[in-house]
DNA sequence: ATTCACCTTGCAACCGATTGCATTTTTATT
DNA sequence: AATAAAAATGCAATCGGTTGCAAGGTGAAT
C-alpha cells in the first residue's frame, strides 16, 4: 500500500549526477545556469515527475504565498462575491485563500487568528465578527510585520489598510431619498453599532434628518442581528408602533425583504403606506415585489481591490502605504420607495 | 525594520537547558515525559511567546492539516452554503480549507489540481466544471493515495466516494409534479449533459414522462449555462414555441426566477398558462411572486458531511468506504406550479 | 551491595529546498 | 601557450521540528 516516494532535487541530482544546488537553481531560472544545464534539469524533472515541496521551500523562505481571510459568514451573497474577487485576484497573483467563518463570534475570531498566524499566512484579510470589542488579538501578527486589511467591516489601526464604502454617505444617501419621498417617520434597522458599517449607516441616518431639520424618534431606531428572522421581528415591532413609521432604513437586504414580507402580510401596502429602503443590492432585491431600493455596493470589486492591495503591500510594491480606500456606492432607487410619480 | 526572532524550542531548550527533543515532546503531550518537565515546558512556551512552526512539522510530518476545495464558482447560494458547512466540520476538526474556483473551465481545473497537489493538501474536495471532459488530472494524486471526494456535480471513479442527491429521482419528482397539475407540454431547461446533475434530471424527466405515457417534443429541452441572463433567454426562446409550453422545470432557481420574472413581463400567468419548478431552494425562491417550487437541495448537510467523510478517510477512520453517498432531497410546492384548487 | 527493569531525557539523523561563498570550468586576452 | 577574467557549478550550513535508539537515572527486588 506504499504509495511511490517523491521525487526531490536530490533525486534529480543523482540522476543527472550534478549538484542538488544547481538543481535547486535550474528549476527556478537562476541566471548563472548554462542554458543546456537547465533544459536537461527541466527535461528530467518533468518525465521523473517531480513535484516542489513548498514546506521545504516555506521553511527556509519563510513565505507561504497563503492569503488568510477572517470573515464573520461566507452564506450570503454580499460576501461570496468579495470572496470570489479575492479568490480571483490570489490565483492571478499566484496565492492561495485560506478562509475561516468566525459566525459573528469574537472568541471564534480570536481563535482564527492564531491559526493564521501558525499557518505563516503572508497576510490577513479580515472582516470583524458583530461582537469584537478590540484588535489586540491581531497585535502578533502586526509586531511580525504581517501585513493585514480590513475591509466592509474595519477597525482603526495606524498600520493596517481599511477598504470600505463611505457608509455615512450611503445612510445619508438612503435617508435622505426617503425623505425626499415625503417620509416623516423613518424606522432605522442596523446591526451592532459596535461595526462601522452600522454606526455610520446610523449616522447618515441621523445626518440627512438633521439637515432637514427634521427630529428623530430613537424609539424609530432597532438593532437587530440583521438576519431573516431578525427582519420579521423588526416588521412586527414596527407595526406595533404608533404612529406607524411610514418609512423604513434597513442595513441589509435580507432583513429589508424579510421586512416587505411581514408588511404585505399585515396588509400595509409599501411603499404607499410606508416605504423601504435596502443596503447590498443582493439579487432578492430587484426579485422581491415591489422590487427594492437599495445601495449598491461592489462586493467583487472590493474584494479584488482588497487582494491586490494586500499582495502588493507583501511584496513591498507601491500604493501599499494608504490608510484608508474608500470605494464608490450608489442609490438604486426601484419600486420600494418611490411614492411620487 | 527587523522584526523580533521566532521563538523555537531550540530557544526554549536553551533556557531551560535541556534538550530540544524533550521541548517537542513535552509540547505535544509525549507520554515519556515527566509532569513537572512538561508544565516548565509550557509555561516557558507560553511566556516566551512561543508559536510552532507549520512548515518544518510539515516537512517532517508530511502531512498539511488542509483540504483543498475546488468548486466551479463561490457565489451562488448553494455553494456558499455548501462551503460553510466544510469550513464548520475543518474548523472542528483542526483542518483548514484551500478554495478555488475554476470558473466552470477545465483548463483552471486542472490547474488548481496542479496547485493544490503541490500545496500538498491532505485530500481535495471536488465539484466539477461544466466542460471537464475526463477526470485524468486527479490522477497524480490518486496515486499518491490523497483521497479525493467528488460532490454534487461528481465523476465516476472506483477509488473516489461521491456525495449526491437522486437528482434522476429529483427530476421525476419535479417532473411528475408538473404533470399532475395537469401539464401536457413540459420544458426542460438545464446546464451542461456532461455533468451528472443535469444529465440526471433530464433523465427522471423523461422517466416521469415515459411513466405517464405522454410523449416529449425534444425541441422542448433547452441546454444553457444556468445564469439569469441565460435564464432570460430561454424564457424568450420558450415564449417563441407554438404550441406554447405548459410548464417549465429548470434545474436551478436563479434561472427559474429569471424565466418567471420574462414570462410575468409578457404577460403570461405563471402558473395559469405556464407552470414553473425550479431547483436549491434558494432564498430567491421564496421572495419570487408566484413563491417558486423548488427541490430542497440540503447544501450544508452536503458540505459538512463531505468535510467529515474526507477527513475520515485521512486518518483511516471508518465509514471511509463507500463510493456514493446519496442525501435526501424534497420537493418544496409553492405557488409558481399549483394549478388545482 | 548488586542486578534488573522501567522511566526520563538526550543525541543525532532526517525531512527537502535554498544560498553565500568557494571552487572548477570556460572563455577571452595577450 | 599562459594567464586573467568571467561563467558555471558544487559544498555545506541552514530553516525548525520529529523520532528511533542509546544512555542516564531511579527504585525495587534479591
Amino acid at each position: 500500500m506504499k504509495s511511490p516516494k517523491d521525487i526531490t532535487i536530490y533525486d534529480i541530482a543523482k540522476a543527472l549526477d550534478i549538484s542538488p544546488a544547481t538543481v535547486s537553481r535550474g528549476l527556478k531560472d537562476h541566471p548563472g545556469i548554462r542554458k543546456d544545464t537547465k533544459k536537461k534539469i527541466l527535461e528530467a524533472a518533468r518525465q521523473m515527475g517531480y513535484q516542489h515541496n513548498t514546506f521545504a521551500r516555506n521553511l527556509r523562505i519563510k513565505k507561504t504565498n497563503t492569503i488568510g481571510v477572517i470573515i464573520p459568514r461566507l452564506n450570503s451573497y454580499f460576501m461570496s462575491t468579495v470572496i470570489a474577487g479575492m479568490e480571483k485576484i490570489a490565483n492571478e497573483r499566484g496565492y492561495m485563500l485560506l478562509i475561516s467563518q468566525t459566525q459573528e463570534s469574537a472568541k471564534k475570531e480570536i481563535a482564527s487568528v492564531n491559526t493564521m498566524f501558525n499557518s505563516r499566512v503572508d497576510g490577513l484579510l479580515v472582516s470583524l465578527a458583530f461582537d469584537t470589542e478590540n484588535i489586540e488579538h491581531f497585535d502578533a501578527m502586526l509586531k511580525k510585520e504581517i501585513p493585514i486589511i480590513f475591509f466592509d467591516r474595519v477597525a482603526e489601526h495606524t498600520k493596517c489598510t481599511s477598504i470600505v464604502i463611505n457608509n455615512i454617505k450611503a445612510g445619508y444617501d438612503a435617508t435622505m431619498h426617503l425623505i425626499d419621498q415625503g417620509c416623516k417617520r423613518i424606522a432605522y434597522v442596523g446591526g451592532s453599532l459596535k461595526r462601522n458599517v452600522y454606526a455610520d449607516r446610523l449616522k447618515g441616518y441621523k445626518q440627512a434628518h438633521a439637515e432637514r431639520g427634521v427630529a428623530i424618534d430613537p424609539a424609530l431606531t432597532i438593532i437587530n442581528t440583521l438576519s431573516e428572522q431578525a427582519g420579521s421581528e423588526a416588521a412586527q415591532q414596527i407595526m406595533q408602533m404608533n404612529p406607524l413609521p411610514d418609512g423604513i432604513f434597513t442595513a441589509n437586504d435580507t432583513s429589508a425583504v424579510a421586512i416587505i414580507r411581514e408588511l404585505k402580510f399585515a396588509g400595509i401596502s409599501v411603499p404607499e403606506q410606508i416605504a423601504v429602503v435596502g443596503f447590498n443590492n443582493d439579487p432578492i432585491s430587484w426579485v422581491i415585489e415591489p422590487n427594492l431600493t437599495t445601495i449598491h455596493y461592489p462586493g467583487q470589486e472590493m474584494g479584488e481591490i482588497a487582494a491586490t492591495t494586500l499582495i502588493n503591500t507583501i511584496n513591498n510594491l507601491p500604493a501599499a502605504n494608504l490608510n484608508t480606500l474608500v470605494l464608490r456606492h450608489s442609490l438604486i432607487i426601484r419600486q420600494s420607495s418611490q411614492r411620487k410619480k
